[in-house]
DNA sequence: CTTGACCTTCCCATCATGGGAAGCCCCATA
DNA sequence: TATGGGGCTTCCCATGATGGGAAGGTCAAG
């Protein structure tokens, strides 16, 4: 099938096929004799991984480790669950400061709320109420971004 | 103080302020006779803020209206109030899909054993659990759909 | 006055992704 | 058979947030 039949069923598009098949993460695909694109099944089976594992917040370093250990017979499943409680574990990071922030703004609205008041302490409010000494370590990132950027480790 | 000041005390590098103050997230600093930007106890204010907000996954975009739901004091307190809400509604909304997310990793791992024994269902999770197969074989998706595209305004 | 640490601007790179142009290619229909 | 529209190719550019580094000016301590 051509690239986009293979982006329709898989979930990835034209584009980024071309560009995992560029970086390396996926094998070059054979051509046809007009230089398009050949894809079989499996091939859209291995892009429908990639797409799932990017959805879950996979880093691309982190797709090609966990399609190597697909991809490898005698794969150790420590490996992969290693790799799979690493993204919990920073996601319920996030979810904890989130709700922190959400809480604050939330604390936020309610004290400027609507009326007249001059001058709803928000500045202090919000620095107080976020903690963190925030000159503290530079911690690594723990946001939606960073976390998919962060070459694995 | 000087930028290197304002970078440690805030968090943020140097490289980072110039570059909000370039895309007006900041105001233009103060400069000194000789050129060098000079920070006041609160711009480091303002930096903190915006490390913590940028830590916690706002973009930019958004990180500017909640710096002007700061700023703005008084004047329009609904309409402060209900921008308030709404980023705090995003972010229950963003916690919401977290949790989907990390639950669902947390499945995977949990029922991975973790040895040498090459049967972790990981794999197969990620391999089987595409989103929107679009009347195709398996329908057991997850589907946080376009999660990580939340970069909205 | 020298030295080294700071500051300035400017340019380039990154990662994952999309947009778009220029130019082939393929197939259905008139 | 010719044609048109849509799909494919490569190539270049842009994004957002960040870092690296060069070339050059400035400050403060020795």
């Amino acid at each position: 099938m051509n690239i986009g039949d293979a982006a329709t069923r898989s979930g990835v598009s034209a584009k980024m096929i071309r560009y995992y098949e560029q970086i390396g993460l996926i094998p070059t695909a054979a051509r046809t004799v007009s230089g398009y694109r050949n894809y079989a099944p499996d091939d859209v089976h291995v892009l429908r991984f990639i797409a799932r594992a990017r959805d879950l917040g996979f880093s691309i370093g982190e797709i090609s480790e966990l399609l190597d250990l697909w991809r490898d017979k005698n794969r150790h499943s420590a490996d992969v669950k290693a790799l799979a409680q690493a993204r919990v574990t920073d996601l319920r990071l996030k979810i904890v400061h989130l709700q922190d922030m959400a809480d604050t703004l939330e604390n936020l609205a309610h004290s400027c709320g609507g009326n007249e008041r001059p001058d709803c302490p928000i500045l202090q409010g919000l620095e107080v109420a976020t903690g963190e000494p925030a000159g503290s370590t530079t911690h690594q990132a723990v946001n939606f971004s960073s976390f998919k950027k962060r070459t694995a480790t």
